[in-house]
DNA sequence: AGTACCACCTGACGGC
DNA sequence: TGCCGTCAGGTGGTAC
C-alpha cells in the first residue's frame, strides 16, 4: 500500500543507494504498466544515464537523469525498490531492473501489476498530465484550508483525491480521521475551520511521523489503527469501543464508531 | 461536481 | 491437500 509515506521511503533509499553512478545495462519486463513508452524505449534512454536526484509528488516518484528526463514510478499496491549486489537477489516480479557502473543492481518490483513506470521530459508537464493537486506535505494549512472550502461530499473522498491533495490513499486517510475523531462520511461543506485546521495539523503528524519511522507498520505509536485494520479489535484509543468496517467514499473504511460517531 | 461501480492484477487467506 | 471464492489496494473509465 505504498502511500505518501512508504514512497518517500523509497526516495531516500533511492538517494542512498543509486545516486551519480551510471547505468550500464537495463532490464525491462513491464508490459502495461509502462506509459505512453515501449519497453525497448525505455532501456534505450535509460542505457547510459545516471540518476543524479530524485522527487516524490504525492504517491510518484521521479528519479532525476543527467539529461534532464525524469523517469517516473508508480508502486500501485505491492510496488518497491531494492538495491542489491547479485542479479539472483532480485525480488520477484522484477518490471525494471538496472545494473549500475558498481556492478549493484536497482529493481523495481510490482507483484500485483498496478504500478505504472514512464519516463518524461518535463516535471510540471507530468504532474500536469496526472492531474495531481499538490502533495499533502508541502502544502501549507491555508492553501489546505481553502481548498477544502471549495469541496463538496465526503471528507474520506476529498483527503483521497489526488486532484484535489496528492499523497493519502485508504490506509491513511483512514488513520487521519480515526486520530482526527472524525467519521469518514463526515460531510465536508459541515466542517468548520477549526474542524478543517485540526483535520489539516493531524494529517501532518500523521505523514511526518509514518515517515521518521521509516514508514513500517510495526513502528507506528500504539494508539494507531494502522495494525488493527482487518479484524474487529478493540479501539487502540482505549474508549472500550470495537473497531468495524464500513464503506465511505466507495472504499472499505476501518473506524471507531465511538470515536468516530457517524455524521 | 460528486458518486457508484467495474476492470485491471495476483497473492493471501478462509472455507470446505 | 487442494480447489475456489473473496478480499486487498490505486487508478482509470463510464454511467448517472
Amino acid at each position: 500500500m505504498p502511500e505518501l509515506p512508504e514512497v518517500e521511503i523509497f526516495r531516500q533509499y533511492l538517494v542512498a543507494t543509486s545516486l551519480k553512478k551510471p547505468i550500464v545495462e537495463v532490464e525491462v519486463r513491464a508490459g502495461h504498466e509502462l506509459k505512453r513508452i515501449s519497453g525497448k524505449a525505455l532501456a534505450r534512454r535509460l542505457q547510459g544515464c545516471l540518476i543524479k536526484g530524485a522527487e516524490r509528488h504525492g504517491k510518484h516518484l521521479l528519479a532525476q537523469l543527467d539529461d534532464g528526463a525524469h523517469l517516473t514510478l508508480h508502486f500501485g499496491m505491492t510496488g518497491f525498490l531494492r538495491y542489491h549486489k547479485h542479479p539472483e537477489g532480485e525480488p520477484d516480479h522484477t518490471r525494471l531492473r538496472l545494473k549500475l557502473t558498481n556492478g549493484y543492481y536497482l529493481s523495481y518490483s510490482c507483484a500485483r501489476r498496478l504500478g505504472r513506470l514512464g519516463l518524461v521530459r518535463d516535471r510540471d508537464r507530468f504532474l500536469a498530465a496526472m492531474k495531481l493537486g499538490p502533495d499533502a506535505l508541502a502544502l501549507e494549512r491555508n492553501a489546505f484550508l481553502n481548498l477544502m472550502q471549495t469541496r463538496r461530499g465526503q471528507i474520506k473522498a476529498a483527503i483521497m483525491d489526488q486532484s484535489l491533495i496528492a499523497g493519502i490513499g485508504n490506509v491513511y486517510s483512514d488513520e487521519v480521521l480515526f486520530q482526527s475523531r472524525m467519521h469518514p462520511r463526515l460531510a465536508v461543506q459541515s466542517m468548520g475551520l477549526e474542524q478543517l485546521g485540526k483535520l489539516f495539523q493531524t494529517m501532518h503528524r500523521v505523514l511526518t511521523t509514518a515517515i521518521d519511522r521509516r514508514a513500517v507498520p510495526q513502528n507506528m505509536p500504539r494508539s494507531w489503527l494502522i495494525n488493527r485494520r482487518g479484524k474487529q479489535l478493540k479501539c487502540p484509543s482505549g474508549c472500550a469501543g470495537v473497531l468495524e468496517n464500513i464503506t465511505a467514499a466507495g472504499r472499505s473504511a476501518w473506524i471507531c464508531p465511538k470515536c468516530q460517531p457517524a455524521p
